[in-house]
DNA sequence: CTCAGTGCAAAGGATTTGCATGCCG
DNA sequence: CGGCATGCAAATCCTTTGCACTGAG
């Protein structure tokens, strides 16, 4: 399983010619552990081998290559995750005190109801619809 | 319709004992005028007489007493919106080439579908929602 | 008068970049 | 050996803040 994410990320490097270095190993260990997307501290924090400047050209390479996607919340802070295609579609609630971020799913059903209405405004719109981002904004149990 | 937003606008920046001065009006008039949130650059382009740090706190005032939000894209800038409950509650199309932000809404039905699975999603999880975020991310007609 | 709002300039802070070094192929 | 990855330190740039001034009540 874990073996199988780093042979698919390993692929997607080498298609934009990247390697699939330690550090960037070391990234996406961090991610693949977490439930929840991590900030650059978050990361650092639990590889403290990692440089911070290396830590951000890294991710960026990985968000290229399109392995690891960047989520904005309400605070300062960028934070990280696998891509869905590998971590699997999902939802994320986001404290709009502290600025966490929780994942969280919903059913299939509302999810192919959900996927074709926003096809049918895009087309609409002239727009070209990578994916659909659904987020939940409010207070997390610990800042009720 | 337009001096009922004021009025609104003054009332509830009054419940925050905050005044509304020539400036937060001229930030409400350009906001008003816009079919999707713009960029602090975009709203001193309309207003050559504001300043960017009063801009700045103006905007900060108006999204605490309720009548601002912000909205955060791919590109490094905030962009900024009249609340929903003035605006109407609508969704965004991300460009995640350029940044630009365009509004777009889908139908009722499908809106108290979604609003009812989220709000079951968010008790289980002991989240307490405020609004929820629905986006496309994509490519604009221009950058396609 | 008083005090919030304003504008200029300077500071803050997450993120990015320059450059010398190290390491994998 | 050659070229990319790395890490340190410095630079960048959106955003915030300090401070003196202005204007409304």
């Amino acid at each position: 399983m874990s073996s199988e994410l780093h042979t698919i990320v390993a692929d997607r490097l080498r298609t934009d010619r990247q390697q699939y270095t330690r550090n960037r190993r070391a990234v996406i260990d961090v991610l693949d552990a977490s439930d929840r997307p991590l900030t650059l501290q978050q990361i650092l924090e639990r590889r403290h081998d990692l440089a911070q400047s290396s830590a951000y050209r890294n991710l960026t390479v990985l968000e290229t290559a399109g392995v690891v996607n960047r989520v904005l919340s309400s605070d300062d802070f960028s934070r990280y995750e696998l891509a869905e295609d590998l971590a699997g579609h999902h939802h994320h609630m986001i404290c709009s005190t502290c600025g966490s971020v929780a994942d969280f799913t919903v059913s299939e059903s509302l999810e192919s109801t959900l996927t074709a209405a926003l096809e049918h405004a895009a087309v609409e719109a002239g727009f070209l619809t990578e994916h659909h981002r659904l987020d939940l904004v409010g207070h997390c149990l610990s800042c009720t």
